[in-house]
DNA sequence: GGCGAAATGAGGTGCGTACCTCAAAAACGC
DNA sequence: GCGTTTTTGAGGTACGCACCTCATTTCGCC
């Protein structure tokens, strides 16, 4: 039987009143009582049980997940996760709202968090001075923060919910160049745009690796697609038109529709090496049909609960476990492609 | 305010008892009583609160683990992700044991269940009759059991926690055709023995896309290291010096330090392909030196928590989310290493 | 030593659920 | 319509904790 707070009453040789003082930090208590009360809890093991806690209390959690109104697959399929992470956190007390902005316009995210009382926020934005900015008056406020997927490392935000994009980069460098098997040539690369820091940190872990150890390999100035397939496809064009033949092309962004599609125009389709990002039904057949040689993937659910775990814990003031929080930079290839998860409950 | 089981009472016209009854299927109720209840739930859209639900009924939940007792870096790793997995649940009253049993003699793996009352069970073993009776017996007890890192398909368990080794064969089948990019050669094949379910799909996964993809590559028999190292390293040598120079070496089991060590010996350190399974200590090191290409992994901690989550579902009845339990075929190159866990509690 | 203030104790109520008992009502068989 | 069985209702207790009130004790201070 894991001990009570009549446990720590007894031991303590206090009431059980002062027991809850000391617990929820409510005034009234003497120092020395403090430190009694405490002792008794480190002595018997006493851990508190935060389920029971949350019933007496009857708390509710509310955190709200901010995401750009975009709609690429990636996102749609993000806020599918995010749906169902909460659908398994409403038994627990959890309530999940999902906000969307418009990217041009991050004013307006700040908006939507006006005058609402939450416990925590996963914010997925890009890094400007309102941001910023937000994240810092929610914290004021006590709000947990997490950035999601892109981070804001100089803002005061918790926890970072994504993968190492720097590592991701380097990944896709390394596949790149083992892919063309020491090959000579140039390497265009896509990103949404350069003045997105995930994006700018794969461009910088790609080139990296691609200096080390492909030196035969002369990577090309970010081509920026704004996460739009129509827009990649215009600017991959020029981008071939002016540096004539590629060996890959690395696509750090959304958008790989474009990329593949111009290819598949050009008859350059299969002859040469393409790394993408995310799995989506798009890449996904890409994989399948090898018009793309691998993808960076993150797991969309993963960042979903991740995001979650991470907000509840710091609200309740628990530890995390990193290793469970870590967001995975998986490697697809069409070998190990997941089997299809079907959507929506069957009837 | 989430609707409670009064609520349900109030809409379905009936008294508490009758909704306790119908919720906890206990017997005693009538067949049209019982579906008036249901719709009544349905309508209001209740969900049971778990945690008041586990608070009531002061259940603890009694799990255990069973593993063989090698020495292996990689079950040394996944004793330390279970005992991590347990520390977390303990809050959730669960409470977990592990048992280990010698890999020769899986009767006293049979033993050690004997007598025990408990919900669930994670079985690591070989595919064999005892082992099937077990898991047999077990599931007529009423005992949730799932299949742990190597599947018993014809067993009765209610789950696998695991990868697919046949994919994660192929994984490894298209990496070193294509880390190799075109060069012919004899590949060996490592197997801790031909007997095991999960070697035998590895290497089935192998030898089906080394034949589809890169006929060049010509696969030599199994070699059986029985997950030792100083094993490994003896039938390695006899089969490089009765096959010749081979281009690849595929590491299918554990003791992968003994391929490491030959090869280096042999000053073919580096100029042949190594592809290995489960990040450890040594194929960390391994990776970062060159010495090894890519590592498969399964993620230790994820099969702990997994095999966790999974079990407490089956005996609380409820359904998992497919994608959370699925375990992950991770490639590990140098470039995506995650940075070391810091092993044990801080002082 | 007496005073006011601060600290502590005793005890109650409720959160949402499980599980129990006993009585009352309804359904059933003949 | 009777007796019997089955079904239902009413109500209580418990789980571990939060939060409240009011009485009582202890402390610091002059």
């Amino acid at each position: 039987m894991r001990p009570t707070v009549n446990d720590i009453a007894r031991e303590a040789g206090v009431s059980l009143a002062t027991v809850d003082r000391v617990l929820n930090a409510r005034p009234g208590v003497r120092e020395k009582t403090i430190r009694a009360v405490n002792d008794a809890i480190a002595r018997i093991g006493y851990v508190r049980d935060v389920a029971a806690a949350n019933l007496a209390r009857q708390r509710v959690y509310r955190f709200v997940f901010a995401l750009p109104d975009a709609g690429s697959q990636f996102l749609l399929a993000l806020r599918a996760a995010i749906d169902e992470a909460a659908q398994g956190m409403i038994s627990e007390r959890s309530e999940v709202r999902i906000v969307t902005y418009p990217l041009r316009d991050p004013h307006v995210l700040v908006e939507a968090f006006a005058g609402r009382n939450l416990d925590g926020a996963a914010i997925m934005a890009p890094e400007t001075p309102e941001v910023r900015d937000l994240i810092l008056r929610l914290k004021e406020k006590g709000v947990a923060v997490a950035t999601l997927v892109s981070d804001q490392p100089h803002a005061a935000r918790d926890h970072f919910v994504g993968i190492d994009n720097l590592a991701a980069g380097r990944t896709a460098g390394v596949l790149m160049g083992r892919f063309l098997g020491g090959r000579p040539g140039k390497v265009a690369v896509v990103v949404s745009s350069i003045l997105a820091r995930d994006m700018v940190d794969r461009r910088l872990g790609f080139d990296a690796v691609l200096a080390e150890r492909f030196p035969e390999l002369e990577p090309l100035a970010s081509i920026e697609g704004h996460d739009d397939a129509e827009q990649t496809a215009r600017v991959l064009r020029a981008c071939l038109a002016e540096n004539g033949p590629v060996a890959g092309v690395y696509v750090a962004a959304a958008g790989t529709r474009g990329v593949t599609a111009t290819l598949e125009a050009m008859g350059l389709a299969g002859r040469v090496t393409v790394i993408a990002h995310d799995l989506t039904p798009h890449t996904r057949l890409a994989l399948e049909s090898g018009a793309i040689d691998a993808v960076i993937a993150q797991d969309v659910g993963h960042l979903a609960r991740s995001a979650l775990r991470v907000l509840r814990a710091r609200v309740d003031g628990r530890d995390i476990l990193p290793a469970q929080e870590r967001i995975r930079i998986e490697i697809m290839l069409r070998e190990n492609l997941p089997p299809v998860a079907d959507s929506g409950p069957s009837p």
